[in-house]
DNA sequence: TTCTGTCATTGGAGCGTTCCAAGACATTAA
DNA sequence: TTAATGTCTTGGAACGCTCCAATGACAGAA
């Protein structure tokens, strides 16, 4: 970027290359150089056309671009409706951080709204056949998800958020390592003392919720600490989650990991109900970390997800593949952090 | 849309006006009619159009007709970083409504990202100066925000999610009437029997938190009830509501309408530790309706934002304004829906 | 002086669309 | 039959950019 005391003249709406050209004094493809190849240019002429764009407040015309490279810089990403209760986590977070790290490319983030059910394949065909996208990022994978393949077939570039739970594994993602998250909280409950130690998950099924029970499962192999009678299943649901709990408690649990923040919550109710209250004794450690742990009485203490880290490890395989698609697929997968508060 | 059993032939990677209108033994610019004007063909030739366009998988290629017609059909969103606690709460809900809206009108929305201290003006201007955006949605827009006048200057279309607070109202915005939903809850709370209703609000100074109070002010005089010594202020802090809510307490309040939902906790936590649960005899009711109000033990009465009927209402004003630059400036408001739970 | 090679710079062409003015055709009036 | 009218259809031109092949300038060699 250039200093210059002076203020722009253009009023940004209609200056193009060639008016740039005529106040260098050099011809259109100069000035195109100038932006996209400076190398080309002598340093003196480099100069006096830099000088020229600043003055004008000259910025391509990203249509005009798009039309002749056959590039749009635009990332698409395929929003859901969150109130199916599928889990779309902090969506908040995970596309800031996705803005920034494809803004800093010279790349834009675009939305388009996928119905709940539906897995939206005709909304990306359409994005596609209008050249309204270069690439996908897609999120809220699951076991089943037709995207992956679908994309990889015709040779769209994309990266998931989230794992290929099932089938081959095409594509790039990044994901959140959830079964070394419950390992680390398991071990955290262990070195405080805890020896029976519960899950609290999610029903069999979901890709992202089986990780987490392995990570709980194996954590307790390696400390060589049984696991029988110590997993129960639950939907996120307050009422179910608080049986579950009370199941668990009942078989002698004093600390328990949960799959997700509504499921601890379950452990406070259940609890509750037995004149208890979470803390030492009674330790429990959730999932997500969201925006409430630090509001509950006490505190919950969560997994955090790095969801920067993945907004910015994704937009960044994704640039990846764009410039090479005949790259090896790769996977990175982020761990989550432990936040300690007061539940545990 | 049409019907035909035929799967596509075409790859939707580079199928052109010309390649339709050669399938079709038209002319290119009678494929362009047949989309844009189909009032202009003959019946017959309408169909004959409509039929190749069907069979090739036609779609127009959005940077060719951006340039020509310099319009990109595209709606700017800043996104701004959660992480600064600013609420920009439930964000997701209302983008999804957004883009849905959008896309039902052939716009789409178009993240940039913002960092949290500036107010990205000069985002706002490299996007307009890219034509990367035809227009734009503000939302979080407080006291002192200039990116209202500054669109408003340039002739830029736009809406605001959030009332101009200061300063001139220009252009259109829709929001939501914080007052009528505070006084709602007074009514409520005064309708179970409560006269020593409460207020539990964000320091002064905020546009959305003075509107919350007002309305709690406007309905306690109405139902000729004091407000003196029934409000207390507190940032979005734990243990400050907490403080706050037990000044509310000593005060004699049997009932707070509060905020925010983390505020209204700031009551659950007074009332705890006074060995007190809220309930009938001290009741809460928040605001925002965030997704763990229905997970807390007893389950937290709010004000729910219609943000789906926020994000559409947002498109439909901006859409309008597109299509007519000169049309006065339109303001909605919409009432925030009182979902009744345990504590209230 | 002329030739060759290198480097910096340039204008034509074209990406796929829509605007526009004009063409083709059928129908009716003179 | 010709002219006038209206309806439907058409190809050229242009939007602003980048690719490409070609031009000009200039230094060194013949």
């Amino acid at each position: 970027m250039h200093a210059h005391s002076s203020p722009r003249i253009g009023h940004g709406s209609a200056v193009t290359l060639e008016m740039v050209a005529a106040r260098a004094g050099v011809g259109r493809q100069t000035v195109s150089n100038a932006i996209n190849s400076p190398e080309l240019l002598r340093p003196q002429t480099l100069e006096r056309v830099r000088r020229a764009i600043d003055e004008l407040g000259y910025r391509p015309h990203r249509a005009a671009q798009a039309l002749k490279t056959r590039a749009s810089r635009l990332i698409g990403y395929g929003i859901r409706s969150s109130s199916t209760g599928v889990p779309t986590p902090v969506l908040d977070q995970f596309l800031h951080s996705l803005s920034e790290a494809a803004d800093r490319a010279g790349y834009r983030v675009v939305l388009f709204a996928v119905a709940p059910g539906d897995d939206g394949l005709t909304r990306y065909q359409q994005l596609l056949d209008e050249h309204g996208a270069d690439g996908f990022v897609l999120s809220g994978t699951d076991r089943g998800d037709r995207r992956q393949a679908w994309l990889h077939e015709r040779g769209v570039p994309f990266v998931a958020f989230g794992r290929t739970w099932s089938g081959k594994d095409v594509g790039d993602w990044v994901d959140v390592d959830g079964a070394a998250g419950t390992s680390a909280a398991v071990r955290h409950l262990a070195g405080l003392g805890h020896r029976r130690i519960g899950f609290l998950g999610w029903p069999k099924g979901s890709g992202v919720g089986d990780d987490r029970a392995r990570g709980w499962q194996s954590a307790m192999r390696e400390l060589g600490l049984s696991t029988r009678g110590r997993r129960m299943e639950s939907p996120d649901d307050p009422e179910r989650a608080t049986e579950a709990a009370e199941k668990l408690l009942a078989g002698g649990a004093t600390a328990v990991v949960a799959a997700s923040d509504t499921l601890a919550l379950g452990w406070y109710q259940a609890l509750r109900r037995a004149g208890r209250t979470p803390g030492p004794e009674a330790a429990v450690i959730g999932f997500d970390d969201s925006p409430i742990a630090p509001l509950l009485f006490p505190s919950l203490s969560s997994l955090a997800q790095p969801l920067d880290a993945v907004g910015r490890v994704c937009m960044q395989l994704l640039l990846e593949r764009l410039g090479d698609r005949g790259r090896p697929v790769e996977h990175v997968l982020l761990e989550p952090e432990l936040v300690l508060r007061e539940s545990a």
